[in-house]
DNA sequence: TATAATTTTTAGATTTGTCTAAATTTTAAT
DNA sequence: ATTAAAATTTAGACAAATCTAAAAATTATA
């Protein structure tokens, strides 16, 4: 598997939680920053190399291989994540582009060193569940903060956006992942939230809303 | 640069040691393990870039800049060797091959930060010295075990062959970085060395005497 | 110093992943 | 049910890094 190989399953991978159907030539050029070209040039080979199934013109599903490889790729990057944060002193912000390029590196014995090293860390440093070696994962039951009930009280506990803007502005409104916040009021003008913190009362716009995940404490 | 680049890079660099006055195109494509038409090509692409100088038919010398860069990529791979090593129970003829591939990863906080993650050390794992920031390192006054005084006693400083299949030779044999020998004769039949360690008396080849670094205690 | 052997370079082809532009298929709209 | 619009695929081209085979330059030899 090639690198950009890789990054296709990967891209495929996420989209199929959105379009469970198949996922469509344009969706993944999109994803990939490309063109549809490239998209269907790109899924024919993974199809010729059994990772996934193609019908023209329909779109495409990974296999049992291709869904096993990506969700691999994905342990690999979120366990770096979580090195650079932990041990190297990155925020969450600044991990993904540099996991991008270590998430590739094809050893089976580096991974397991690294997850045992890191303590077998279950979730990544923006909130998401880390495979273990068999491909297993937990999803926790979160909600997106725009379908909060007011007067309810949740925990922060991931980000659907994981962009350095994103993940500034909730570091400049002292939201992390742990951080329990409780509903005030939705406006229903324009979507927006007022939460309280710890110590100070924000409104969170709808587009932050819908980027943040929460839980029942 | 390049992956590709940057391996080169690193070949030229260490053929200059050997060859100061040039590189020649068999030389590196031997080194890369390719054909010399294609040493030449890349040659010629690195000339552009002005990472070397190239006369043809003469051979290659690397520019300040293109010797930066080089001590550059074998900072990176050291410090990763060692990481492997101290941090994730990697044993010295395992690291090479991983750690050409964690070189390439282009970072400066990364490799800024897992240097103090370290404790900025100053030898990876095979006993070369790992340049600073500033690509500034020290030479050890170290020679070959085959060049020993019989009766001496000196410090394992270093391999010039860091092959699994040697490195695990040593193993077998008690030798490791920091190994205290003495020298108990010299064979003058096939040049090798018989010599003493703390709880053993061997006899090593002359192949070993020429690929072990020792210092004088 | 010619000539042979070696080294190096050039020329042209190949693979991977990408692109543009054109052709085809599907979907939507009248 | 046609036609228009959108999505998808095909065809052909390109850059990077490699290869083989042939040409050119250098070095060694007789």
């Amino acid at each position: 598997m090639t690198l950009a190989e890789e990054n296709y399953l990967k891209a495929i991978y996420h989209l199929e939680q959105q379009f469970p159907k198949g996922v469509s030539t344009n969706a993944l050029a999109e994803e990939m920053k490309t063109k549809a070209s490239s998209a269907t040039d790109m899924v024919k080979k993974l199809a010729e190399k059994n990772m996934l199934t193609h019908i023209p013109y329909q779109g495409a599903t990974l296999s049992d291989a291709g869904r096993d490889y990506a969700v691999n790729v994905i342990r690999r990057h979120r366990l770096w994540e979580v090195f650079l944060v932990e041990k190297l002193n990155f925020t969450w912000d600044e991990v993904h582009e540099v996991a991008e390029h270590l998430e590739h590196i094809q050893s089976d014995k580096l991974i397991d060193e690294l997850d045992a090293f890191l303590g077998h860390p279950t979730n990544d440093p923006h909130g998401d569940p880390i495979p273990d070696k068999a491909g297993n994962f937990k999803h926790i039951e979160k909600i997106v903060l725009a379908k909060a009930e007011v007067g309810a009280t949740y925990k922060c506990v991931g980000v659907d956006d994981s962009s350095s803007k994103f993940l500034k502005y909730l570091d400049s409104n002292k939201i992390a992942l742990g951080t329990v916040i409780t509903i005030n009021h939705k406006e229903p003008f324009d979507n927006s939230i007022k939460i309280s913190l710890e110590n100070s009362e924000i409104v969170v716009s709808q587009s932050v809303a819908k980027n943040l995940y929460i839980k029942k404490v």
